[in-house]
DNA sequence: GCGCCATATCACTCCTCGCTGATATGTTGT
DNA sequence: ACAACATATCAGCGAGGAGTGATATGGCGC
């Protein structure tokens, strides 16, 4: 029993983690947020965030198989946008915690200054 | 002027991501998890995560840094804990976040399986 | 002061993940 | 059917970071 509490606890935390993995990339933080504000095709993304059309790509799979932006066909153009505004949500709990830890994050070399 | 809203907007984004990556691992997720019911010590935490006393103490190192956790001596304990009830928040926010993709975040095989 | 416990630090290895460059698939007009 | 554009896929490379083991520091009680 505390075997299987153990088991359901660290079940979440590593979903847990492996969502945070998702948002913990430059990249795709930058594809998020054009998407938050409106739907896009990948050309679109590719010119606004200047990534390069394969790395985009790339991305936006992991995003969709993950359920974290949906896509619609519409002609030769593939339209992403995000899934759910909860997305936003998170989004904007991250800024108001940089709010409080700002100066901390960008202090901390523990890893790599962005 | 262009320019400027670019540089201000991707250092936006780049203190997002490495916040995200500060959260987006499960050691420092269980150490969080933790904290987040009650202040604990090092050996403490140890105990629950079932970490090594190293990687504890590592991850504590990093978390302190970037202002997510912050630490009183008590004796010849340091006790830790969460230095913001708006990490509470985020935690919250991404476990709503997963009622809806748990699915597809689990099914991605993009990165590691946790 | 000495041994003990609590915590921190460091060097090292391994593994994961992101980016690139080339190429394949698909869709639309003519 | 062909040319042009939009998107997806894949192999390979390179770097960042997590964990371990050994060791150092620091406070406490006897």
């Amino acid at each position: 029993m505390a075997q299987l509490v153990d088991d359901r606890k660290s079940a979440t935390i590593e979903r847990r983690a492996k969502l945070f993995r998702g948002f913990a990339d430059p990249s795709r933080l930058a594809i998020l947020g054009a998407l938050c504000n409106e739907p896009l095709a990948v050309h679109e993304l590719v010119e606004r965030t200047e990534l390069s059309q394969p790395n985009v790509s790339n991305h936006l799979r992991c995003l969709l198989e993950c359920g974290l932006v949906a896509s619609d066909r519409d002609g030769r153009f593939i339209r992403y946008r995000i899934s759910s505004p909860r997305i936003t949500v998170l989004l904007n709990d991250v800024d108001a915690l940089l709010d409080v830890v700002a100066k901390g994050v960008e202090a901390c070399d523990n890893y790599r200054e962005a």
